[in-house]
DNA sequence: CTGAAAGCGCTAACAT
DNA sequence: ATGTTAGCGCTTTCAG
């Protein structure tokens, strides 16, 4: 049988068409017992709404679009999950794209979701995100956003996001007070803010403690697995060989680690080692790596509800309010 | 500025809005100057389509929907992944639900997804699925769906799975080989294939080795790590511990792992440990776990490509097919 | 408390 | 090669 609609259980207790959708949407006018047969007909027929004629009318739908990186990357796909399990709770669906950490290809997502009429969007900026141009679309179509975890400077949008800055700072400031004297660090773009800020965090650590910076030791990277593995091979054939490196992230530092592995350089005796992220391999691996550890599904609830609460209330004014969550020190035994 | 349609550009141009929408969808019948004309003009205005207006009038979007347990398993964001990049090349986007192991919340996404009027559905049954009836509303609505990995006996829909049998068959013979004479398996649920197939390999390898085999040792689990964390007690608290075990998958195993580290039980010299899966982690920890390659990305964009070709020629006849893709036995430190 | 009617933006017969 | 018209399923004024 086909698609059941509006009309024909309007048809099957010889009612209009708007009087079923009343009844649908608990409307106040409609009288107890037409809202009785109404949702009883509707269970019978398994009658479910058309959310493209739905949205077509009321200008959005019920989804929420997500743009993150990777997918696949541990951080991202538990913020994911927060999202959606909010997104759920809410009558919520998730539309997921991955920029590959390729600006182009985010501007393109983003496209696709308004196109999709999503009701708001969450992102996570890609590592090659230069500017924010691309997102004035945000602005022209009103569509609400709120941007987690890997953002830009220029974004007027709410945000989630952790304090990388003293939590890097916090990090690099244990290693130094440890006696380790020689911290390089593997960084990530510098446009989007955590690596810009980790990287801060970095540099106020070695002027707090009164060690000047080495810049031979600040590798630009990127945020991946790959990216952490070539800058330990750069780190490793300098002739002054650091005795600690701190990463910019997880997936960074298991790149490192496995180069290190590779290698047979002792870790921490011979180089030290630290992350940002707390993916749980940092726990299992040997040693395990000291890292900071960031609530990666909390990130994306918390984005969630800013983002569904402004949905729900488009008509109120809602200043754009940044979210700093508290990241932990996690002491392990790589460093 | 509004959101510009079709009619705008019409008006522009002093066309008809049909003319404009068959120029935009490179109509034969219309002329190379009007097309010309037309795609100028979009551009200018930054015009992109309504999905919920041709979503309306073509019965079906285009988008992807996709049901997994939990995103954040290494094996379903990779092949989340995997669809996700064969999806944006062909023009789609994907909508993605977690059934969180829920039967009863695979339903309602699924339903979710129906009434989002999706053009396909990829899933991954839950492990509470004991029967498919909920997905009756798939053809009744004629929704395409391939199902991938965890799948169930009774599905008519194409398949793309790997050889679950063999693999664990292969992998328990190895065992076997290597001398160990008491295998417990931690198994995950009988109704879905992969837990019921691996567990299928586990005896027949014992059978055609003519080992005996010894109900006790088959521990009805799960899938999440959780699973693996309490079937590890059971199996220590045992009179008589096996002397090896092989996990359905490796977050189990992972599970398994950490109370053995937990309990200094030496891995392998005391008790050997295998899984299913190969995630990262499996290769990084040490020892590093032996366990059965599944090429989860792969399965991920073959499903999509199936459900894709199926989208994109509605009316042709397409049989259900199986695409079984290829183990491989990954042997490590564990086992 | 319920109905009639219009229209959201797009597409596809059916004209011309 | 282009225009006219109708309608997808739903919501929402406006009427009663």
């Amino acid at each position: 049988m086909a698609r059941v609609t509006i009309k024909d259980i309007a048809r099957k207790l010889a009612l209009s068409p708007s009087t079923v959708s009343r009844a649908l949407h608990d409307h106040p006018d409609i009288s107890r017992k037409t809202k009785d047969d109404v949702l009883n007909i509707a269970r019978n027929l398994d009658y479910f709404p058309d959310t493209f004629a739905r949205g077509l009318r009321k200008k959005h739908s019920s989804t929420i679009g997500i743009i993150v990186p990777e997918i696949r990357h541990d951080f991202f796909s538990s913020a994911i999950s927060g999202i959606e399990e909010i997104a759920y709770s809410k009558g919520f669906t998730i539309m997921v794209c991955q920029s590959n950490e390729d600006w182009q290809r985010e501007a393109l997502n983003l496209r696709s979701l308004v196109a999709n009429r999503v009701a708001g969007v969450l992102v996570s900026l890609s590592q090659t995100t230069q500017n924010i141009d691309h997102f004035s679309i945000l602005d022209s179509q009103k569509v609400p956003a709120v941007f987690f975890d890997r953002t830009h400077k220029d974004v007027k949008h709410s945000q989630v996001i952790v304090d990388d800055f003293n939590g890097a700072k916090e990090l690099v400031l244990y290693l130094l007070n440890k006696g380790y004297r020689s911290i390089a660090h593997v960084a990530g773009s510098d446009c989007v803010s955590v690596g810009r800020d980790r990287l801060a965090g970095y540099i106020d650590a070695h002027l707090e403690f009164g060690l000047p910076v080495d810049e031979r030791l600040i590798i630009s990277a990127g945020f991946r697995e790959i990216d952490g593995r070539n800058a330990a091979k750069t780190l490793l054939a300098m002739p002054k060989r650091p005795d600690a490196i701190f990463a910019v992230n997880d997936p960074v530092a298991i790149g490192i680690y496995i180069v290190l592995k590779e290698e047979k350089i002792v870790i921490p005796d011979e180089i030290a080692l630290a992350g940002f992220c707390n993916n749980p391999i940092s726990a299992l691996i040997e040693p395990s790596i000291t890292t900071v550890q960031q609530p990666a599904r909390l990130i994306g609830s918390t984005a969630a509800n800013l983002l569904i609460e402004r949905i729900l209330h488009p008509d109120k004014e809602y200043p754009a309010v940044t979210k700093t969550l508290k990241t932990e020190l996690i002491i392990r035994n790589s460093a």
